[in-house]
DNA sequence: CAATTTCTTTGCTAAAGGCAAAAATAGTGA
DNA sequence: TCACTATTTTTGCCTTTAGCAAAGAAATTG
């Protein structure tokens, strides 16, 4: 058994752990200054403007079940920020795309949420930057190839 | 206004939210696993053997409410995975430690948990695991530096 | 010893999320 | 064509996660 990897697995563990739980708490402070539930701060950042999107691409993308997803766009269409069609090619599938007011919504999101890791990250150097990026680029390949592995 | 830290922020705020989410269901399918619900697997995961811990120390490091952790603590203590006692020298304190089962069961969690991790890094290079942990850690460091600052 | 503070719990509510069945549509084989 | 199957989304129902505000219990302080 490597005892290098062993050792070095733990040690990531443990981290990753600690990263999760401030993030989390970083993401739900963020959405509710916005006036977003957290879910649909989640959902709203990964929709790109122009784009359209079915239910289940949304659901895959988010790692969430379809009935959750409907009830996140319930949200955000009640908002007026989402619509929400019929495909005309498959008369099942939904097209979700941002409304303009979602489009400006999502613009200042976006924009505001990497300001707020721009504060973090201001005070270290770029050669750290670089490592921060090198560092989570990587363990995210790592997580993401897992799970479709293993779901 | 400096541009390199802008787009390096943009990239990173990008690659943290992929990570949380896989993270996130990572956690989830590994508490399943297990006949856990994901609180107790968190909770559990900070309580070292042979320690004990308030509820406030509880609830300050897992970023949750007092009174979130006492329910999470009383599912845990219904299947006697933790015990509760009033503290002798401040009655108004309780005493959260492990049990025995406790003890043993967090050893295995621990235990797998890491080999999970030690599954998804076993075929990069010692030096890719070393960049993945200094890049996690330097984030951690800044997320939660800035969590007690923005809190 | 009354008033205040501190720590935990309780009651209540909201948000997050999944499962199974239903509804709607598309495709397919006889 | 029509019955059957498969796919996509929605609905109903339930569990889990989480916080707030008030109550309870104990300590501290004037």
């Amino acid at each position: 058994m490597d005892m290098k990897l062993k050792q070095q697995a733990s040690a990531i563990t443990e981290l990753t752990f600690d990263l999760l739980r401030c993030c989390e708490a970083k993401e739900k402070m963020f959405a509710k200054d916005h006036g977003l539930k957290v879910a649909e701060f989640r959902c709203l950042r990964i929709v790109e403007a122009g784009k359209s999107y079915s239910v289940q691409e949304l659901a895959t993308s988010m790692h969430l079940s379809p009935s959750r997803l409907t009830r996140i766009i319930d949200g955000l269409f009640a908002e007026k920020l989402v619509d929400r069609v019929q495909s005309i090619e498959d008369r099942r599938f939904a097209k979700i795309s941002l409304t303009n007011k979602g489009q400006t919504l999502v613009g200042k999101l976006k924009e505001e949420y990497a300001d707020l890791h721009g504060e973090m990250l201001k005070d270290i150097s770029v050669e750290d930057r670089d490592k921060i990026y090198n560092g989570i680029s990587l363990m995210q390949g790592l997580v993401s190839t897992w799970l479709v592995r293993n779901a």
